[in-house]
DNA sequence: AAGCAATAG
DNA sequence: GGTTCTATTGCTT
């Protein structure tokens, strides 16, 4: 998170400006279409703010008792941050949990796997900066640019001091003259700050300069809790002095071994290297932006962050090896993603599930993902916190999983993420920038735990105590209250989420268990079924035929619920949308999980609770496999739109040729002339609400064969729409527990 | 639109 | 360069 990395203030040696082509041409793609100042006036004053160890500073506020101790960030067995004191003994920032406290016995830790404070607390500080003027944009948690141009141009009538440092001018007065419009930033700078540690009770650094550039460089140049401003004059300085060009923002890891492999190791070298060189390895436009960044040079615009664009939700763990294991982390996982989403209020349109598989030699650490629509009636079940939005969602995630994992094979997972994107704009702001909150935009109404503080306009002469930014210390008393009162809004809005215990962060922060799982579960449900049926609550339900007991007792308890619920047993009108409360069969023996037999084996052969009918075959030991259905996913359109079909009728999907599919499935021996898979009694069929049926059939003709199938292994359009209705759900589920 | 690489904190 | 848990952008198909 933040930069550290200090210290090279060292080598003053070179900046000599004696580079050949100093080729700087703007992009026209960029600037101007946010920035209409750009065009106008090309100098910006542009302000970088990075809190100090972001986390560790929110915990401290979150239990003050922490500011006195040194303190570490833990994430699974690595301390990611940690505040100073912790430093001061030798602390770094992802030091593994052992190596810290062998230099810091009493380091107290504090587990931070959980972000929910931290991407709260760091909405409000963009959302501070926002409130001040529109153009802000985050990078990462612990810092935003924000473009105050247009600020500085009303302030600029007079103006005859900086404030704070001025890069590379230690002890000099130095004359804003040529420079007011800097100025005029670093006083905005000051103020900014104080705001943020007034309202928020965050220290920070800020840089002030003319582009982004230049302003995230400079800003680290004191620290903790300082602000430096760059001159023109002194660009070559500060870049000539940045030692490797992986030092250069924009320049990662794979960019800088090319570069290196061009003989290029300093910021000199890439100042100096031909233009036409780096074309030729990097493409005109990269190959112009590397040359451009080494010579201090950056148009690229501040481009107002707004809210995200993704919400993810990730776990990384030494092993999991079992379908279930994936069931269970992926519904917890997508638990907390989902209240996230509700908040937000957004309904997302597409969902991805990404995992890293472990490999002994390649430490290539690679993520594949897969991902696919959220079927719209889905996404208002998120939105709209219906309870079995979870339940549908898992299913979709483990058809995710499934197409890059080959259950039946063995495996192992390091890492599971789940993510929705696509979001649509926010409603009710202008898309981004605008003046409303940058958490719920929402449609729900009572959840708006913004405390969109009423903090008005801050006069320009915000006077007082600022003209010595160092003098913005930690002084936790003066804005106790505030922050007090900021908290408690903040707990409020976050009270009844789940994960770990709540105020007790001073418990568990000296403990240190490198352990990855808390396994919730496993204790739950301790009724001992009897057999096929299972009693809750003091009725017994009968369990689906092809749900192991013993299985069903391990499972999340959501999902037992789901299996039980009345929607199972009996008609329910689902709460909301297209569920047109059309009566299902009761009992419902249906199993049209898409791709599974009920007669079918199971299918994860490391499940051990599934001793009956392990079949040890392969890809053949299933007497209908998936493959009998795939009814080709690739011939699947991706839109939606469905020609109208009578509703006995198998509704076929836009695009799909239409005589295709009952030809198709008629080939499969599961599917009855009309498509309907022979398990599901096509009279109980023709009578489900049209969109079910369609659903239902798309559900159907939309699988896929997993990877062991040689054929078609790649590709595949997707469009893993699932049935979703009531009769759909648990039959979706039924295979996770026997699988085909 | 999907999947991945690269970059970032 | 690898740890964690995100998030964004751009390339490729």
């Amino acid at each position: 998170m933040e930069n550290s990395d200090d210290n090279n203030d060292e080598d003053e040696t070179e900046w000599k400006t004696s580079w050949t082509d100093f080729t700087v041409a703007p992009s026209p793609d960029y600037g101007t279409v946010f920035n209409s100042l750009q065009t106008a006036s090309p100098q910006r004053v542009i302000l970088h703010f990075d809190l100090d160890c972001f986390y560790a500073q929110v915990e401290m506020i979150r239990n003050p008792a922490l500011r006195n101790v040194p303190l570490g960030i833990q994430q699974k067995y690595i301390v990611v941050t940690c505040n100073y004191i912790a430093r001061e003994q030798g602390v770094t920032k992802l030091m593994s949990v052992v190596d810290a406290q062998e230099k810091c016995p009493q380091l107290v830790l504090v587990k931070g796997e959980d972000l929910t404070h931290y991407r709260e607390m760091s909405y409000q500080v963009t959302e501070l900066l926002t409130s001040y003027c529109p153009l802000v944009e985050r990078l990462g948690f612990d810092e935003n640019y924000v473009d105050v141009t247009e600020m500085v141009e009303k302030r600029l009538t007079h103006c005859s001091s900086f404030e704070g440092h001025v890069y590379n001018r230690a002890g000099m007065e130095t004359n804003p003259g040529p420079h007011r419009r800097l100025a005029v930033g670093s006083h905005i700078a000051a103020e900014l700050r104080t705001a943020i540690c007034s309202r928020l009770g965050l220290d920070g650094c800020a840089g002030v300069a003319t582009n982004k550039l230049l302003a995230k460089l400079v800003s680290g140049s004191f620290k903790p809790n300082q602000q430096t401003t760059l001159l023109p004059q002194d660009v070559d300085h500060i870049m000539g002095n940045l030692g490797g060009l992986r030092r250069v923002p924009g320049v990662g890891h794979q960019t800088s071994k090319r570069l290196h492999a061009l003989g290029l190791v300093t910021v000199q070298d890439l100042q100096l290297f031909p233009l036409a060189g780096l074309v030729k390895e990097f493409g005109v436009p990269t190959g112009q932006r590397l040359k451009n960044l080494s010579l201090g040079v950056d148009d690229s615009p501040v481009v107002p962050t707004g809210s995200p664009q993704s919400l993810s939700d990730e776990d990384s763990f030494k092993k999991i090896s079992t379908t279930r294991e994936v069931v269970e982390k992926t519904q917890e996982l997508l638990t907390s993603l989902v209240k996230r989403m509700q908040k937000d209020g957004r309904q997302p349109r597409t969902f991805r599930l990404t995992l890293r598989r472990y490999s002994a030699e390649n430490k290539w650490f690679s993520r594949e993902s897969r991902q696919c629509p959220v079927p719209h009636h889905l996404g208002h079940k998120v939105v709209s916190g219906s309870t079995d939005a979870n339940v549908h969602l898992v299913t979709l995630a483990m058809k995710l999983f499934n197409k890059m994992v080959d259950g039946g094979a063995a495996f192992h997972l390091t890492l599971l993420n789940v993510c929705f994107t696509n979001l649509p704009p926010a409603r009710g702001t202008s898309g981004q920038g605008a003046i409303t909150s940058f958490f719920t935009l929402g449609s729900s109404p009572q959840s708006s735990p913004t405390p969109s503080r009423t903090h008005e306009e801050h006069p320009p002469s915000w006077s007082g105590h600022l003209n010595g930014s160092q003098e913005v210390e930690n002084n936790p008393q003066s804005v106790k209250t505030e922050q007090d009162f900021q908290m408690k809004t903040l707990a409020e809005s976050t009270a009844g989420s789940e994960a770990d215990q709540p105020a007790s962060a001073a418990t568990k922060s000296t403990v240190v268990s490198p352990d990855i799982s808390n396994h919730h579960g496993a204790t739950r449900s301790t009724q001992a079924p009897s057999e096929d049926y299972w009693t809750t609550a003091g009725r017994t339900f009968k369990l689906p035929p092809n749900v192991d007991p013993d299985v069903f007792r391990e499972l999340p308890e959501d999902i037992q619920k789901e299996l039980l619920s009345p929607a199972f047993t009996r008609t329910h009108p689902t709460s909301s949308a297209s569920a047109t409360s059309q009566p299902v069969p009761n009992p419902l023996p249906l199993y049209y999980g898409p791709d599974r037999d009920p007669a079918s084996p199971p299918r994860d052969p490391a499940s051990k609770s599934q001793p009956p009918l392990r079949s040890s075959g392969d890809s053949h030991r299933l007497p209908i496999r998936e493959g009998s259905y795939l009814c080709s996913s690739d011939a699947l359109p991706t839109t939606t739109e469905v020609s109208r079909t009578p509703p006995s009728r198998t509704s076929t999907g836009p695009g799909e040729p239409p005589a295709a599919d009952p030809q198709r499935a008629g080939g499969q021996a599961l599917c009855s002339p009309c498509g309907v898979p022979r398990h599901m009694d096509p009279a109980v069929f023709s009578e489900l609400p049209l969109e079910v049926q369609r659903e239902l059939m798309v559900g159907w003709r939309q699988q896929k064969p997993l990877l062991k199938a040689p054929s078609s292994e790649r590709k595949s359009s997707s469009k893993y729409k699932k049935a979703v209705v009531k009769t759909g759900r648990q039959n979706d589920l039924y295979k996770y527990f026997k699988p085909s």
